[in-house]
DNA sequence: CTCATTAAGTCAAGTGTCTTGACTTATTAC
DNA sequence: GTAATAAGTCAAGACACTTGACTTAATGAG
């Protein structure tokens, strides 16, 4: 008899879930709240005393966590606090741009402590997987000369590079990095590498870092609208990014807008791409954004019109955000000269009526994000980091479990 | 010393949590796959045998799982699948809409047993509330003469009515239920019933009907546009509904169109309520469905051009969901004469092409769903099973353990 | 027809992780 | 000085999964 279907099913959990989530746990607690108490991680995780003793103790022994001077906070013992120590994990975060290539080195705590850039040479990955490899293996060398045992405690390569993945009978989109993402890239970086590599679109990897060290700090649903060479949109959903049954979630740049009779990706009307098209710039000249950042400081009028163009369909674009994933806040950020981000913030307010607009609300409905070229690579970086430390279903399940 | 600020934490788990995320796993799984044998389960769960066979000791003497007869699969002794039990749990679901009440008393595997409506008579829930308790009550007392033990078994009530929730400023707005969702509907059914009482959108319930026993079942992300009074799309991402920050993504219908210099909601284009204003019907009409559904099955012109029109929007919709959830399918679903959704159907496609376009795609991009007056119901009973059953991060939390 | 093989399922002891309750330590308040 | 309060430890206990040997029951090869 062949009765061999598949069995789908989630994975159970036994003990070592158990203690991986409580572990989980009780960093999120720290990166979120700073330094804490074992009395106050016992509090806030709802675990007792004695099994918070128990994991501050191992989370020490593995150098993750180490304790502060005694504080004393009214009667009682004094309570001694605890914190992350940065270096108790590192993780290297690659970015893969039309043109350049750029990696950091990463702490626990999201500070960038290496980062090196490179050209990268037309004719896609069968030129640029050396660029790259080398470029990591530099920073790993570099990593390497300024902390300790920093191989021992990197945990993966993240990669981000624009999207969508795996996507149909686009090969004559020139907006698409098509070659590089038709290449087997993770498991390039994977053999190249030796590490563990994961890979996600640039805006993910964007909200990742907003996440870790920027205004989606500590909130469990925020997006991230990234406006890099395209436009994407990163989702922290139920704390976590969520990336889509294919890693394609948030491509609003894809999103048709209809006007003037005829439909246009967004991705035409509010990125560098379009906004290089409409000064008639060579996007593959060096000093660009320098030359853009001075433009807008000066308040240039050739930018002013694309300016304006791109803030009327960023405005509908965040409140079709806030529409479709109930957001606690919208961050506005991107890979692209910060005072043209600034320009594009101060263009599109005030925004939309949505159903953003609550009683008792606290937090701005719009934020402004990271606007550094540097920034999709920390949070590429972040993705290893987030994956390895943060508390998720995903790390509880057998399935995952590794140690 | 007063440093009182707030600790913010994801809470830990214990062996209550492991051990309630393995029993949800195999509910899952047998709900999934129909009948398995404790042997598939610890295979497709990677637990070990014993474990799964005390699991399912406790699940058959709790009465939500039996043993089927023992099955000869080639070699070694035969198996002995187990299946869910129906009646091991009940449900009661309510859809509070415009004019009408519906209940529905619904079991483990999402069978409807009783249902019952009554109109609601104009002035909110102060005319509305005696209705809805009498209804839920009739419900009760209905299962409790069909079923054994249904009170015992009852895991909760389920409310479903249109959203938006807590949305400032837009009490003259005739498209909602202005009334309705400023009162404290939760503490009175939950006083009124004595039940654990959940609530959410329209469109939510429905995605939760079509995941529980629809098009969605088995898929860990699927999105439903719903069309009912309003528009509305329900969000299956990894295997859970999701709700956003306040209970409010996906509501599609708010989104604007901008089309012939002005914008619109889409809610005021496609929807029921915009049909009802193109036919000049009252709403409140009683046999308002059966009238539609007949002009919609005999290809009536009056309803030709609003399906023409409304199906331009939905396409475009659908596009945008597919942009920005990168789901695994859409499915168009409704509180809506089924004749008409079929209409829709036809109109909408082809669809226009996006980032689902996949290669080696299996699913259609777009599956009708139900299109019932009650699904809505169904879809509100559904929730409080999944909360009961189905596994999720939540449930493996000790803040959300009660046993 | 017999017996090796295969697979489902059970038994009983073992293990890991959290919990419990008593205890120690250190500080403040009266 | 002493009671009250709070942090943190100790040691035993409880719970749920795991392990490995064993039992049961079928097939298939000789």
């Amino acid at each position: 008899m062949n009765d061999s279907r598949p069995i789908r099913a989630k994975s159970g959990t036994n003990h070592e879930g158990t203690s991986a989530h409580n572990r989980r746990v009780m960093i999120d607690a720290l990166r979120i709240n700073g330094a804490l108490s074992r009395a106050d991680l016992a509090r806030a995780t709802r675990l007792t005393k004695q099994t918070v003793s128990n994991i501050i103790e191992e989370l020490e022994r593995d150098g993750l966590v180490s304790s502060q001077e005694a504080v004393r906070r009214g009667r009682g013992q004094p309570s001694t606090p605890y914190r992350l120590v940065p270096e108790g994990a590192f993780a290297i975060g690659l970015q893969i741009d039309r043109h350049v290539t750029r990696a950091v080195a990463v702490d626990l705590v999201g500070s960038v402590l290496v980062r090196d850039e490179a050209g990268l040479p037309p004719g896609g990955p069968s030129n640029g997987t050396k660029v790259i490899l080398d470029l990591v293996a530099g920073i790993r060398s570099k990593l390497a000369g300024i902390v300790q045992q920093s191989e021992k405690r990197l945990v993966g390569l993240g990669a981000a590079m624009p999207g969508p993945f795996g996507v149909a009978g686009s090969g004559d989109d020139p907006w698409m990095m098509e070659a590089w993402q038709k290449f087997p890239l993770l498991e390039t970086l994977t053999a190249g590498t030796g590490l563990d590599v994961g890979l996600q679109n640039d805006a993910a990897a964007a909200a990742t870092a907003e996440r870790m060290v920027g205004a989606a700090h500590g909130l469990d649903h925020a997006v991230c609208l990234f406006v890099g060479y395209g436009i994407g949109a990163g989702l922290i959903l139920n704390g976590e990014l969520y990336r889509g049954a294919n890693g394609n979630a948030g491509e609003i740049g894809m999103a048709l807008l209809f006007a003037d009779g005829k439909s246009t990706p967004l991705e035409h009307r509010a990125s560098l791409a379009s906004l290089y098209q409409h000064l008639s710039i060579d996007p593959a000249d060096a000093g660009l954004y320098a030359r853009i950042n001075d433009l807008a400081l000066r308040g240039d009028q050739s930018i002013h019109a694309w300016v304006e163009a791109a803030a009327v369909d960023l405005r509908w674009s965040i409140h079709l955000l806030e529409t479709l994933f109930d957001p606690q806040t919208v961050i506005l950020c991107g890979s692209a000269p910060e005072a043209l981000v600034n320009r594009l913030i101060a263009a599109i307010g005030p925004l939309l009526p949505s159903i953003a607009e609550r009683r008792g609300r606290t937090l701005p409905r719009l934020q402004p994000g990271m606007a550094d070229p540097w920034s999709v690579a920390l949070g590429a970086a972040a993705g290893p980091i987030s994956r390895a430390f943060d508390p998720r279903f995903a790390a509880i399940l057998k399935d995952s479990l590794q140690s």
